[in-house]
RNA sequence: GCCGGGGUGGUGGAACCGGUAGACACACGGGACUUAAAAUCCCGUGGGGGCAACCCCGUGCGGGUUCGAGUCCCGCCCCCGGCACCA
């Protein structure tokens, strides 16, 4: 053994074991029991950063340590490889998308090695490989025949820069999530998938997941934003029709005061033409259309239709306004405002001069629609509501709209601010959308036996006139699968968060040409044990990988691993681990904040980076960067090397079976290994405690390191106790630098792989506490401490208390009024 | 505005069920070793007072419950994240 700690020589010797013999490698296994441990794959972008590498590392601590409590652990990793970067590459380089991700794969697969993941490499997988996305397309198809994709013209949310139409999910303050530029809206024909049609699934599958941050859950719910109510219809005075209405507050339909629509809606112009208002509705239909949301939402902007309604429960004639504020694309594009109880109402009726009428009366004193400063948005009493009066408002709800149903104008219904899933792309780096168009037969889907479309390698990327894929006239003239007549190819490309809500599946049997997916297998390995990634993905890619899963499940393509009457899950347990940040700021090539995990793998060893990322700070909060931390993870490895050199001559030694005669040090610190074993395993298994897990190593290496010298101490039973504690050191901290510690732990006569190691059990015997320190409070004051046996009887414990010279000073002279025994713990006098 | 999560030494962070606040580490100060430095090792380190034993104060602020509150309750302040005319 080197007596200087040399951690890129270690490191390389154990890389290379690992490969040569697959170590990493698992295969299902029905006669044990499986663990599977995932981290969000990463997008091939050039190379690793600190934000891997602690993603990465936690994911490798759960899984080595579960693999030594004798899981069967899959630990897979691959490549998001489809995307933006690649194609913009290829405009300013020349590079080829193919190659720069091949490159960009091949440099950063050797970094990854370098870290000392323990993934299974067989099971490595490309998104932009045509043996994965054909079963993507094959998805679609299905997704087609089945009406849950389907393709129609809409207003997109478009990206100048990007060139590109962008998701709803992808849209972040009116800016584009990639590149920051303002989102424009276009009219275009889509792709989309009916995530819709899963929202109550979704939803209910919400309140099961109690393995994820209820963080997380909560923004699924919110963007899912089921709401439930009726649909009102309230006929056109003067004329055929009606305006349909979606509220949450059936209860306050007698209330209503006006109807607004949307400037969008179809009515505003029908309504307005040949009225004197018209001019000045189409002026302000203009002025809105070109706002942005934000504007829109800024002026509670209004103007007066020249049309009435009526009221379907009174008859009472409503005049009908359009207002910015009004969304074409929620609910009916209409609302029946009743500004008594609803804020905005309130404010639209004070500008525009509308009449107030309370219709929920609230406990207290009564509500008065002359002196309101603000809405009655609560519950109460339905009053001038005709034969609903005297009603709670929450049974108004209900009833009222079994009467509108009743009378045929209107019904119950559930709205959701979950829109379909728009997945076409005006871009080339991506998998094609396998559907043709012809003049005869319109939308054909290509057949199942025909894919993969493939991808054609000889598009030319200039950044410009739209979609390369478009001018490629080869790609795009093609035969009609149904009549064979001339059709053009669909040119547009899936959103690359497709292959994201699928891999994990894949991960399954990532080799197999003939199917998706071996149901044996998803059977055994799904679902995912512990998916860990960062929380920037709440609502994208974890709401769509969820979705993806229900819908998979109802093609048939895979099995329900659920127990009957569940909502099937692909991951029980999540961990959305922080931002790492330098300087106050996101690491970040723009900020020039970056730290290459090269450099400090090539300074410090993948060892101390690893220590370091987990080290730091708990996994859920942001990681603030420090060269002195990273020195410090150093400085620990360093030291531990140096106690087991030192005693390197004794202490492989064998452990003794059962020392009989042992000594008060040598209980000592078995009580402390085993203390440790005890707090280590419950801080990775249970509380996701990486930091105090290692802090408690730590402590025990604190604890037995000046006991070691080149001399055994003569005491066996504390030289056998040393030797535990090291033995135990390095197997607790195998998960956290796997390198070192399977080092020592052949220094130390381990034996068998240090992987291979089964995790140990505290012994309940060596942790029995000899005496125990009691404090005394008096008046909830820590005054004095003394050490007992921890069986001593209550009573005996306060008489032990009183006895303390410090305690007798303070009670001397005054009556106890009370005492309190906590066993263990502490002795609590009141005087 | 609404919904989450936070606020603890000079710093990162511990304290799991209401029971010794500040584990572990960094930084800093002192010492040992060294010609010297680095490395290493030892000691100290929440604030204030005292020669000392000790005493007082202290977990964003103000109240409360309790023998005992960083932890529970009520009312505020501030920071971070998400959503934001969703009818």
């Amino acid at each position: 053994m080197e007596h200087r700690y040399d951690p890129r020589a270690v490191e390389l010797r154990w890389q290379e074991r690992w490969a040569a013999d697959r170590t990493h490698h698992a295969e299902a296994d029905p006669s044990r029991p499986k663990f599977y441990c995932l981290e969000m794959f990463p997008y091939p972008s050039g190379r690793i950063h600190m934000g891997h590498v602690r993603n990465y590392t936690i994911g490798d601590v759960v899984a080595r340590q579960r693999r030594m409590r004798g899981f069967n652990v899959l630990h897979p990793i691959g490549w998001d490889a489809f995307g933006m970067p690649a194609e913009n590459a290829a405009i300013e380089r020349g590079a080829h998308p193919a190659d720069w991700t091949r490159d960009n794969i091949a440099y950063m697969r050797e970094q990854i090695r370098r870290m000392g993941f323990s993934y299974d490499w067989d099971r490595e997988l490309a998104t932009c490989d045509p043996i994965y996305y054909r079963w993507e397309q094959a998805f679609f198809v299905a997704m087609l025949e089945r009406g849950l994709a389907y393709r129609r013209k809409s207003i997109v949310n478009w990206c100048e820069r990007c060139q590109t139409v962008l998701a709803n999910e992808q849209v972040e303050d009116g800016k584009c999530w990639r590149c920051e530029s303002v989102v424009q809206e276009r009219d275009l024909e889509q792709w989309f998938l009916r995530i819709t049609a899963y929202a109550d699934e979704l939803l209910a599958g919400c309140d099961r997941l109690s393995g994820w941050p209820e963080k997380v859950l909560v923004m699924q719910r919110h963007w899912i934003g089921r709401s439930t109510g009726a649909e009102l219809r309230f006929p056109l005075d003067g004329r055929d029709g009606d305006v349909r209405v979606f509220t949450t507050r059936p209860d306050t339909v007698f209330g209503a005061t006006f109807v607004s629509l949307a400037v969008e809606h179809p009515l505003v112009g029908d309504l307005s033409r040949g009225t004197s208002e018209e001019a000045k509705v189409a002026a302000f239909v203009q002025k809105v259309r070109v706002q942005s949301p934000d504007e829109r939402a800024e002026g509670k902007d209004g103007v007066f239709t020249g049309a009435y309604c009526r009221n379907p429960f009174t008859g009472e004639r409503l005049p009908i306004y359009a207002a910015s504020f009004v969304l074409m694309a929620y609910g009916a594009g209409a609302v029946m405002a009743v500004p008594a109880h609803d804020q905005r109402d309130f404010e639209f009726a004070r500008a525009h001069d509308l009449p107030v009428r309370v219709v929920v009366q609230p406990d207290g004193p009564p509500l008065l629609a002359g002196s309101m400063d603000a809405a009655h948005e609560g519950s109460g009493t339905l009053v001038a509501s005709g034969e609903f009066d005297g009603l709670p408002s929450e049974a108004g709800k209900t009833r009222i709209t079994e009467a509108a149903a009743a009378r045929g104008i209107g019904r119950s219904e559930t709205q959701y601010r979950l829109r379909d899933w728009g997945v076409s792309r005006q871009r080339y780096w991506g998998t094609p959308i396998p559907v043709v168009y012809c003049e005869r037969d319109g939308i054909v889907p290509v057949p199942l036996a025909e894919l993969p479309v493939l991808l054609p390698v000889d598009a030319e990327f200039t950044g410009s006139g739209g979609s390369p894929l478009a001018r490629l006239e080869h790609f795009v003239q093609t035969t009609c699968p149904t009549c064979k007549g001339p059709a053009r190819r669909e040119t547009d490309t899936f959103d690359t968060f497709m292959e994201s809500s699928w891999y994990f599946l894949r991960y399954t049997g990532p080799e197999n040409t003939t199917r998706a997916f071996d149901p044996e297998a998803i059977r055994y390995w799904m679902p995912v044990d512990q998916y860990i990634g960062g929380v920037e993905h709440a609502v994208l890619h974890l709401l769509y990988a969820r979705f993806f899963t229900k819908v998979l499940r109802d093609l048939g393509e895979i099995p329900d691993w659920e127990p009957p009457g569940q909502t099937i899950e692909p991951f029980a347990n999540l961990l959305t681990q922080g931002m790492v940040i330098k300087d106050g700021a996101k690491m970040s090539k723009s900020k020039g904040n970056v730290v290459d995990p090269d450099y400090l793998i090539e300074r410090y060893g993948a060892d101390t980076a690893r220590l370091f990322s987990i080290f730091a700070a708990p996994p859920e909060r942001d990681l603030d960067w420090s060269d002195q931390g990273v020195e410090g993870a150093s400085r620990f490895l360093h030291r531990i090397w140096r106690v087991v050199a030192r005693g390197q001559a004794w202490l492989a030694a064998p452990l003794d079976p059962a020392p009989t005669d042992t000594s008060d040090a040598a209980r000592t610190l078995r009580r402390l290994t085993h203390k440790t074993i005890a707090r280590v395993t419950d801080d990775i298994e249970r509380r996701n405690h990486f930091n105090t897990a290692v802090a408690a190593v730590m402590e025990l290496v604190n604890g037995y390191g000046e006991l070691i010298q080149d001399e055994p101490p003569a005491d066996p039973s504390l030289r056998s106790a040393i030797r535990e504690a090291v033995r135990t050191t390095l197997v607790l901290l195998a998960p956290f630098v796997p390198h070192i510690t399977s080092e020592l732990w052949d220094v130390v006569g381990g034996g068998v792989p240090l992987a291979g190691t089964p995790w140990p059990d505290a012994d309940p015997s060596a942790l029995v506490e000899d005496v125990v320190e009691l404090v005394v409070q008096v008046n909830g004051k820590v005054r004095g401490r003394f050490t007992a046996a921890p069986d001593i009887a209550d009573d005996e414990l306060l008489a032990r208390a009183l006895a303390d010279p410090k305690v007798q000073a303070l009670v001397a002279g005054k009556t106890i009024r009370k005492t309190h025994v906590v066993p263990g713990r502490l002795v609590s006098i009141v005087v």
